[in-house]
DNA sequence: CATGAATGAGGGTTCATTCAT
DNA sequence: CATGAATGAACCCTCATTCAT
């Protein structure tokens, strides 16, 4: 919903804005996001923003959107679809954290919208966001039990739960304040999480979700 | 962090005045809480506020450790350490499950400091936190470990981390917004959460932490 | 004006709330002064405060009423009548000195009803203070006129308003803030000032104002 | 250090934002002053002065540096440095007055500087704003010095001292409330201060301070 | 006479949004 | 399409004063 204005502005200017509507957003949170001070930030003026965007909510529903749409394209747009769903799961989280840890402003902008205060931006787009990841692993583990290689005994509605809430988690923990924090206390990690100490933990989730799936050997 | 003041007032009316400003809190969330409207609500003055807490920064911490402190004592408070660990996490589970369900904005304050732009209550309050559960899961499970009744190819932290990561999940799910509807869509409900409907997926979600932790049998 | 209340109390604790009252005023001034931060400092409730009296607009009346008193009766009462004006000046200016340097708050006090915004203090008291100090000198010179020992020429109101200026410049010069910076900038001092260092500037504006009344040699 | 807003607008606005700002500040004091009333006074709204100045604080520095610049242009703007010390003390008393029963508020918003509570202002000022007038003095009692025209044993310092705390102390009188009333009480005047009956009284003083240099006849 | 909790009008400042240029 | 000055409703917090105990 950016107005046709934005739209005809060069793409570099539209990429500007965007980076560090989000790099402000992720900062401050939304209520604490100056429009006056991500215009000086994204080099235009505060009239532009309002010819680009109707409000500041709109703003902020396009960024998650786009930002979404980034995080997706990252991870689904290099996943086949052949694939059997361990090696998904694996590309997921792989492909996932990697994203974050390059873009982790992008993740922030949606965990907004989980936050108190935040109950018109939930309404407006947690059904739409949610259901995509939810009917894809709710897809990937029927076919997976068809084919025998995910255990049949499982709820595949809480498994897909379960899986995406891990995957929430994990991305979560690399990305916002609180929960970066909170990974470091759990795990014992005394420096700063990087993609390079990441890798074991990572792993050890991902091993965790397959220890899930797989059926009892017999 | 409350003044004197605050611990002088009659037990009716602090009561009062902390259900009404975590309700306002869990409501508009830090940024949109407005403390004349706090003041309304609880039936005292705005100055008073002020003679009870520094400043609004400060009101919210003090909740938060209230909170905190209520959810802890209903879960631990009825804990019995000699249980075994599956016990335990079936009552932290079950404890807190119902806890939050009586008093669905508690949680919702606690959620608010894992916001973006809250990362100065987050430094505040994370890690003492969050070192809390991390302790006491790390501290059960290797006990369970030495018992024999929990497989000692466990990775203690990440499990504390997944397992109190499901936790917090699963409570939010309960409690905020987007993480209900979320849950709804994930789970298929069409009727609104109660402590009726969501047993059978608290029982799912133990029983998957279970199976995580179950030695093969041999 | 202050009410019965304040006349019952101990002369211990009256006088420990005037010093606190005067200090606070000169330190922060009428409209910085917190008549909570003034219970405080002085021992007593906020409550007390107005048994002693009416507001804050008559406590500060008081404490000027109160200082200028004191001021008066360190110099003048200690002034011998019968000495010449030339003695007295110079009685006053050293007297004066040591009174202020030892009691710098009181002066601020008084020079609080100079400022502006402070119109209803200086309507309430500018004529009865001014009108002792020129009465006396204006006296002073008349005699000394009569006496021969003060040059006959000199315009008596003008003579008395310049003494006195010089005098109300000086004591400023000794305690408020902004005038201690200006004498050191115009003496080029660059210590703090203190009665040792003053002397010498003190025995040249006397010396001055005795020139200024001396008659030509004949 | 107004922003640039306040360069951009028209010089119109600018000079009834002041002219109303210093006038309330003038009347009202610092902290009196409530920026909603200048607002309204000065015909803006409450957040074009912010866009103007960063704070209150910030615009009374301001106001202090402008009008103590239209002063001493006033005063010497106009002085010839030809002219010998009796003749520039003259004309900055003549000058001096003149400009302020025109501009009677900016004489009191420097003032407002040396109230106790105003330390603040004190020390960002106060020498900036000595050194000129101190500086300026002092170098033509020097030169009068040599040029034999002022008598060789005055105190340089102290007598630049002297003239500059008489014409503070005169100026004061034609400008505030409290000195005003003194000036009336000492000179016995029952009409109010204006240009024309103030004349008589100022020849006086610069009559004195001429006295002051002249070297005794010889 | 002392206390200190309660009050609420205000005060300085912010900020999303508008609109004339 | 861009600009940035203007707006004014809010918002957090202060503080002189009151009054029940």
């Amino acid at each position: 919903m950016p107005k046709e204005t934005f739209k005809n502005i060069s793409e570099e200017k539209r990429q500007r804005f965007i980076r560090e509507a989000t790099s402000l957003f992720a900062e401050k949170g939304y209520y604490g996001t100056d429009m006056g001070e991500l215009a000086r930030r994204a080099g235009v003026s505060k009239g532009s923003i309002y010819n680009y965007f109707d409000s500041k909510e709109d703003l902020f529903l396009y960024l998650s959107d786009y930002n979404l749409g980034l995080s997706r394209k990252a991870i689904y747009g290099t996943l086949d679809p052949d694939w059997d769903i361990y090696k998904q799961i694996e590309h997921i989280f792989q492909t996932g954290a990697e994203f974050i840890l390059d873009n982790q402003d992008t993740m922030v902008v949606y965990l907004s919208m989980t936050s108190p205060g935040m109950e018109q931006f939930a309404n407006a787009r947690a059904v739409i966001t949610e259901k995509f990841t939810a009917d894809h692993l709710k897809r990937e583990l029927a076919k997976g039990i068809e084919q025998g290689i995910v255990r049949a005994d499982l709820d595949i509605n809480m498994t897909a739960f379960i899986i995406n809430g891990l995957y929430i988690l994990f991305v979560a923990s690399l990305s916002t304040a609180y929960f970066r924090i909170r990974l470091k206390e759990y795990l014992e990690m005394d420096e700063e999480i990087n993609s390079d100490n990441i890798q074991q933990h990572q792993a050890k989730i991902i091993e965790h979700i397959h220890k899930m799936l797989r059926p009892p050997k017999g």
